[in-house]
DNA sequence: CGTCGAGTTGACATAATTCAAGTAAGGTGG
DNA sequence: CCACCTTACTTGAATTATGTCAACTCGACG
């Protein structure tokens, strides 16, 4: 089965059409090293990616030298779906880890519109849960300290890995390194530097290097205002699956 | 003719069906005064809305007392849709000046989907551009200074203006306080009247309380970093008008 | 005439950046 | 095996951007 078809059918069963699409979506898979790009700002937007391993980061460069992160994806996300609406990449696609990706052409997306509107209801639904939390973020980037905005970003990864990896408990490996971190909070690699220690000494994280341990998660949501919206999501109002045009009923 | 319909329509002949849709959405208007809220967080996400007239933001409040506005709603834009995705409202929905906006049920999305894929398209794609430009926001936030912050606003509403009016071309009803400029932007009430001032001093822009006149539109540009998504935006992978379902292609 | 909301300005405090120096770990070539 | 890179990270000191608090102006309104 998909990676997506996977993810989703811990909450909705996907019927059989729906999981092959969901399939050939992730049939042309190529590896990319870490820190190489898988797409560049400026060029024809003409394929989506799905992820399937290792994590990969959306980016922008602004005019005065600093970039600013606007997503870290993980395994089963759908990288570059906003920028199919644009004939040019939005942003810069890089692959923060060695990375498996699967990429699709944009006309895909037309096909799912076509065929199979219940599926095509569910990214729907799940592009606009990314616009929520990306406004989340924005919140939090724009009315938070740097200590809140970093404790927001273990949260985020934490919660998300979870979703992907359901034995996460309390630790990850951060594949971030602090210049990345930075760029994802809206601050300096040396001021990042300086409240990541700080959220160790105040008892809220743990940190070797290569791991970080969520040692007070109730800690980490005060002081971070995170929200969980993937527990909120309503599935209820999808259509039916269309009589005409569907495939038997899938189990799972 | 829906507001909906006739923005689109500038750039996409819509079938009759489709207008009709689009009306239909339009159907329930209600009138709401200035610094009132439409809607809650936290209630129920039952309805989305269609903005007819005036301006509406959504927000935000942190738990440190801070407010930030996610989004400022024009007329013809439809307001609520991510919170669709939930089963409650995530954002505060406030009406920024008088305001007509008219509510339409959630399981209408659910039959646009079912019957009309092509406007389920567009729709979908107008989503994805809206996180686009989110995300150009929160790059703005996290990376610029303030009064690039404040800059990047003023063209946003410029230029979305234009869209929706024509006859626009360098000046504007500026129908946000400084406050509310203030938690758009990610500042303080107080530095935002600073650095407005600023603009003003250096001949970026006129301001006379009620109007906002953009004098140096590339200054603005380059200072804020915007970019004008929307002209960019790529329609060319809509489906087809399906032949069993469609009605007569429409003029328009 | 008094009050209210919105805006402005000054003085000061704090958060974050910048610049610079230094540590530590991993890789490479001799 | 060691000397020498490079890269990531840390820490201190000085600087800048922004926030905070308070006083004041101004126009709208009853």
């Amino acid at each position: 089965m998909s990676l997506i078809a996977e993810r989703l059918s811990r909450r909705l069963p996907l019927t059989s059409r729906e999981a092959d699409f969901l399939l050939r979506l992730e049939s042309a898979t190529c590896i990319v090293r870490r820190h190489q790009l898988i797409g560049r700002e400026g060029e024809p937007a003409s394929f989506g990616y799905v992820l399937q391993s290792g994590w990969v980061a959306t980016y922008t460069d602004l005019p005065d030298g600093s970039r600013q992160m606007r997503r870290v994806h993980l395994p089963g996300d759908i990288v570059a779906m906003p920028s199919l609406a644009l004939h040019q990449y939005a942003e810069n696609i890089f692959a923060l880890t060695d990375v498996a990706v699967a990429r699709f052409p944009k006309r895909a997306m037309k096909e799912m519109f076509e065929e199979l509107p219940r599926l095509a209801t569910i990214m729907f639904i799940i592009s606009q849960m990314e616009r929520i939390t990306l406004g989340d973020r924005l919140s939090c980037i724009g009315g938070m300290q740097s200590e809140a905005r970093l404790a927001f970003l273990i949260l985020d990864l934490l919660y998300r890995l979870r979703l992907v990896d359901p034995s996460v408990m309390s630790s990850f490996a951060m594949h971030l390194t602090r210049e990345e971190m930075a760029n994802f909070a809206g601050m300096t690699p040396v001021h990042a530097s300086r409240k990541w220690s700080q959220l160790q000494r105040s008892g809220l994280i743990a940190s070797d290097g290569e791991r970080v341990t969520v040692l007070d998660e109730e800690g980490l949501l005060a002081l971070s205002g995170y929200i969980n919206r993937a527990a909120d999501i309503d599935f209820s109002w999808l259509p039916a699956v269309s009589d005409s045009r569907a495939g038997e009923q899938g189990a799972v």
